[in-house]
DNA sequence: CCGTGTGAAATCCTTCACAGCA
DNA sequence: TGCTGTGAAGGATTTCACACGG
């Protein structure tokens, strides 16, 4: 049914995963800017990765390209939509009302396409009752039973503290994939997601380099043929013990 | 100087470096809770990784852990705290106040300890001016004529098409590491650092993962003894070609 | 002729298993 | 005895190099 050939796929390799977005994008925006095909060579700059790499990842879909001429855009943005569950309807809630909170239901681009909010969890009574992004505040109760459906995925960005709590409850909502900005590693159920998105973190490591190219532009640059990397985040996680 | 024994360090495996933060969260935690030791099978169960990966991982750092006992807590946060920069001074320069500017600007957590928010940078006209966390926001050249020397790291929360003209800027004013939240691949010159967080490639993530666990457990599972994962966040970027 | 698709090689990371020290 | 530190094994991913097809 996904595989290449019809026949049962091993799983993706969670790097090439990571990647298969990027692709998508910049598949959408050669067709914006009016190229139907381009090749991997072409992904691989925009990407900032290997071409190899991009024809590898590719072909682990299947035989989307056609040789000495490249990708079909249309084709190419297809496949990925379809792999990436693009044409599916996704509903999310979102647990913690805050500052990040806010930011994600006003964000463009989070709840285009596929997400779809449908419901905003908080503990705070001053904050319960306010209306964002079409939808009414509500505590887990509140909103549990407003819900058509199970969520399928739940964002956390409450404080570290209820975040273990924040997850207890979407879990028990339904939801088999968590998005969780909060700083702590969450335990859930064998078969449920969980990405991490930690901006403290991000900064530590970007400090980490910082602090050793200072040290080595001191003495003799070491970093030589490093090849710009665009994303590999492999930051995921399956439940369970 | 930096190294296991004071000779010249190979740099630690990036899957390391993203790992090193969960472990001195975890350690500080261990700390405040009143234990002064904790055993490398203690920060893998935290950090939901094996308890092989974290010896691996702390003893590229040099021997910190005592046989038998474990690691002390005080002194690998010192180990952590030095190796991570968290005692330097790390002047950031945030640019684009959206919505998502402003919750990192009141984020608990993101302009604490080492890092410190120095400039706020927007191209609108009706934002200009407004003061938040201290700072008034201004234009580059408005910016820049206040800074008392150059910003460390540059974080990017612009919209996609104004994202490389922010990270051209900001590499202007001196930054050597940049954050980017704006779903686009920068090009920057050799030496400068990227990171990105891009929200919706974290929700394609996750929805190719449910998409595929519908349908196995539709048919038979599949993912058995998949241990639990924290955070594997590999997804950085050195400049040049 | 050009660019994809792909075995094979090389590299990187994880996990194992245990020696060694407190 | 208990837990770290680490060589060696194992697994996964990246890169190479080139056969193949349009």
């Amino acid at each position: 049914m996904e595989g290449p050939h019809g026949m049962t796929a091993r799983p993706l390799p969670e790097p090439t995963v990571a990647r298969l977005p990027i692709y998508l994008r910049i598949a959408e925006e050669h067709l914006r800017h009016g190229s139907t095909t381009l090749s991997s060579e072409d992904l691989a700059r925009d990407a900032g990765v290997n071409a190899a790499k991009v024809r590898k990842d590719l072909s682990l879909l299947g035989s989307l390209g056609t040789r000495g001429t490249g990708y079909d855009a249309a084709s190419l943005i297809d496949a990925l939509d379809a792999l990436l569950g693009m044409a599916r309807d996704w509903p999310v809630v979102i647990v913690g009302i805050g500052n990040l909170g806010r930011a994600l239901i006003n964000a463009r681009g989070f709840f285009t396409g596929a997400y779809r909010l449908v419901g905003l969890v908080d503990a705070d009574p001053a904050v319960i009752g306010e209306e964002l992004g079409g939808r009414r505040v509500g505590t887990f109760a509140q909103v549990a039973a407003e819900l058509e459906s199970a969520p399928a995925i739940g964002v956390i960005t409450t404080p570290a503290s209820a975040a273990q709590e924040a997850a207890n409850e979407l879990v028990a909502l339904g939801a088999r994939s968590l998005l969780n900005f909060a700083p702590r590693v969450l335990e859930v159920p064998e078969g449920v997601q969980v990405r991490y998105v930690d901006l403290s973190m991000e900064l530590q490591i970007l400090s980490y380099h910082a602090t050793r190219t200072d040290a080595q532009s001191a003495g003799l640059l070491a970093t030589v043929g490093v090849e710009a990397q665009a994303l590999d985040a492999v930051d995921w996680a399956e439940g369970g013990k």
